[in-house]
DNA sequence: GTCTATATAGCGATAGAC
DNA sequence: GTCTATCGCTATATAGAC
């Protein structure tokens, strides 16, 4: 509104940012992601994006970081709920999946940084990340080997599927896979078209 | 070697290009491949790897086109085998699939398609490869929908640690899935470090 | 804390010769 | 069938003002 009001702390940019830059590497990847539309997203300046954050790889960097501690924060709050409530440790982390599904940037940044192993700074970055969840998995859901692979094997099939903007409507093998993979309640991200 | 012998036909061009372009889109992704470096591995100019494809997105949809059409013939050749041999589908169609693993760029330019879906020219072509797939699956491999969908998910998680470029070595975390996901063999690509 | 202006580099694509 | 030369766009990053 006013002039003066659009001076915020740092810190509290830094956060839009990087939210800006979840939506904008999950849709465009990382090399196609522009720090123009992460400025953009973010309502300031390109060249403010990068004085903030350096280059834009060390964005991409701070945004996967960001990104993973969602998804393992998310996770924990669910092994808590299980834990409370006496549940399932593998369907109670299955359904905090489904709800991460529903802001696609999230689940596609990080497969985005999961593609880029062979990038010399990037890679070991999403390895690291990688296999935190992994151990998460292991030691604090208290997973099997064959259950964290599993449960790793159906989360990459959904981010393909979120990836590939599949719809429900586009044919019968689409709607079976659909089916198959989420049941009854196909997460209502996959019914709206990308804006 | 002598400079006539450069000259070769199109059709054949063609297929060297479409080579090289796998490798590249694999190992860099859509964006962030170039064309020269595509001409760089079929040894010859950047302006005639446009000139034979009109531009990267073509050539982009012909690649993934090249790919797709290995990765049936692959699976197509392992049901006969199968047939054949007596062996479950499902085993066999596996087995298909670690062979692939040994050539990174095949799974990995499919995996970075299947990333496109939000792309108006390429969106289409993955969804229409990812569904040509499943429906080989079900219908000439016999799978019930539970069984593509399982198998759809073990290949993305395998697509996925080619794509963060595992290595056996990095920790015991590392090695613990690796075991897990390919018992006693693991392909040998991954002891390799990237080119 | 934030912007405008701009330097700089890389890449896709075109023109045209051989 | 293939190359060299080059245009023109886009995008990251820097300089420096406010």
């Amino acid at each position: 509104m006013n002039a003066k009001s659009d001076r915020i702390p740092a810190d509290e940019r830094r956060v839009q940012i990087l939210d800006a830059a979840v939506e904008v590497f999950g849709r465009y990847g990382y090399a196609a992601a522009t720090t123009d539309r992460v400025a953009k997203g973010a309502g300031i300046s390109q060249p403010y994006v990068v004085r903030m954050f350096g280059t834009k790889e060390q964005l991409f960097i701070e945004t996967l970081g960001h990104t993973l501690a969602r998804l393992l924060r998310t996770f924990r709050a669910a092994l808590a709920e299980a834990d409370a409530e006496g549940l399932s440790a593998e369907a109670r982390l299955g359904a905090a999946y489904l709800e991460l599904v529903g802001d696609r940037g999230v689940l596609l940044t990080l497969l985005h940084g999961f593609m880029m192993g062979a990038d010399p700074a990037i890679g070991p970055v999403a390895r690291g990340g990688f296999f935190e969840v992994y151990r998460m998995l292991r030691q604090e859901a208290g997973f099997t080997p064959e259950q964290a692979r599993s449960f790793l094997a159906e989360g990459m099939l959904i981010n393909t599927l979120i990836g590939l903007d599949v719809r429900p409507t586009d044919d019968l093998a689409t709607a079976e896979l659909l089916a198959c993979t989420f049941g009854d309640d196909v997460p209502e991200s996959f019914e709206r078209s990308i804006a």
